[in-house]
DNA sequence: TTCAAATAATAGTAATACTATCAAAAATAA
DNA sequence: TTATTTTTGATAGTATTACTATTATTTGAA
């Protein structure tokens, strides 16, 4: 049995929710696969508009230009990944443990054929590494921001740290460590994979060697 | 007195060395200015032409795109830090107290007026927080690397993670925690600058915060 | 069935990311 | 100093991107 996964997505992001529509479905669809496959800088509108047999203009009706498609498609990440810490955590008492499958999760291994076949995760996983920081180091951000559209992500960091602070009460940098988890298992990601002197990844097996290595340093932070 | 710090920045970076004429020095003088002002996404050969009273073709000779100046501009940053460094640490044989001053130096506390005042070392600083990441998060990484142009970034990361070593050579991951370090500082002082709710910096000082966030996190991993 | 809404098709504009040409100016070598 | 090479400035042009606008057609909901 499959679940469709329906997440409300911060209505500022887009001008028509593409959810409504089928085209609109297929457009974030699209959208994750061109993105992955071609980096988001190359990835226009134009060959978006090919790929979904419709036409810019169409596009341009759902969302004001590509940085809010990624937003979109990150904010359903977010929802998701938070949407899984929920389900996951909730059976968990050991903090501990709890601990111990954020990073799980942080490092993907969430990667299992359960709930919503709708998008790639595959994909949606190399965006995430890739672009997400796209998503925040723009020059608007301070006008981005005012909409809310990080919400998401503030809102799952905030879980994290509440976990943090959980397991240990005295550590004083709960938010920080929580973001340092999250954009570490990124960057260490994105290294072993193309940049691998930046890590100690010797045998070349990316979210594993960054599961231990969050692991490792999270525990002698808060033990 | 003031020194003239000359690096040697990696020939495959540029089509003529800017070092080389006065236009080329006026380029990346004003390529810092405008890229801290405008972000690097609409930071354009045109506008660089227009504030340094030339033309696009002009930059070109020295550039094949935006993407090489900024990677030059990097570079140079990068020199400067393990210049720096180098400097820095050769008195001090305590290896904490060499810790202590990498993070220091990391969190950007360097920005006194000793040397080379050529470049503007705030924009420079702002560069590297907002735009650093883009200069590898990119589809073409894997070509881009073969041409050894974020060696002096891994040289930095490097030696960082042997003063890791010598510190505690029996911990596992000098080279990660290494870039996660550096990866870390530029994040912590973005988020606390825009998303100051992703991090503990609940007194609005950047710099100062992401130290103190940093030392922690390294003695405890370490000790 | 009728009517409003969404889409497709098309056109067009301003800006970007280049490439090419050639004359003028500057640097350098004889 | 003049001659020669190199670099720059001025100009032009192309393909692509990032949009906006118009209208005819299709869809779908009342």
């Amino acid at each position: 049995m499959e679940f469709k996964l329906n997440f409300d997505i911060n209505e500022k992001i887009y001008l028509r929710n593409p959810e409504s529509s089928e085209i609109g479905k297929l457009m974030i669809k699209k959208a994750i696969d061109l993105i992955c496959e071609l980096g988001f800088e190359q990835f226009t509108f134009k060959k978006l508009a090919l790929e979904i047999n419709s036409t810019e203009a169409t596009i341009y009706r759902y969302f004001e230009n590509k940085h809010r498609i990624l937003l979109y498609i990150l904010n359903w990440y977010w929802c998701f990944m938070d949407f899984l810490f929920t389900v996951k955590l909730e059976n968990i008492s050991n903090d501990r443990e709890k601990l111990k499958l954020i990073i799980k999760l942080l490092s993907n291994e969430f990667l299992d054929n359960l709930y919503h076949n709708e998008y790639n995760k595959i994909y949606l996983n190399k965006i995430v590494i890739a672009e997400s920081s796209k998503a925040y180091l723009v020059k608007d951000i301070i006008e981005i921001n005012k909409n809310e559209v990080f919400k998401p992500y503030k809102d799952l960091s905030g879980k994290i740290a509440d976990v943090i602070s959980l397991y240990n009460p005295n550590y004083k940098f709960p938010r920080s460590l929580s973001t340092t988890l999250i954009e570490t298992s990124h960057n260490q990601q994105f290294f072993s994979m193309y940049l691998p002197k930046l890590t100690d990844d010797i045998h070349h097996n990316g979210s594993e060697f960054t599961r231990s290595f969050l692991e490792d340093f999270v525990f002698k932070i808060l033990d």
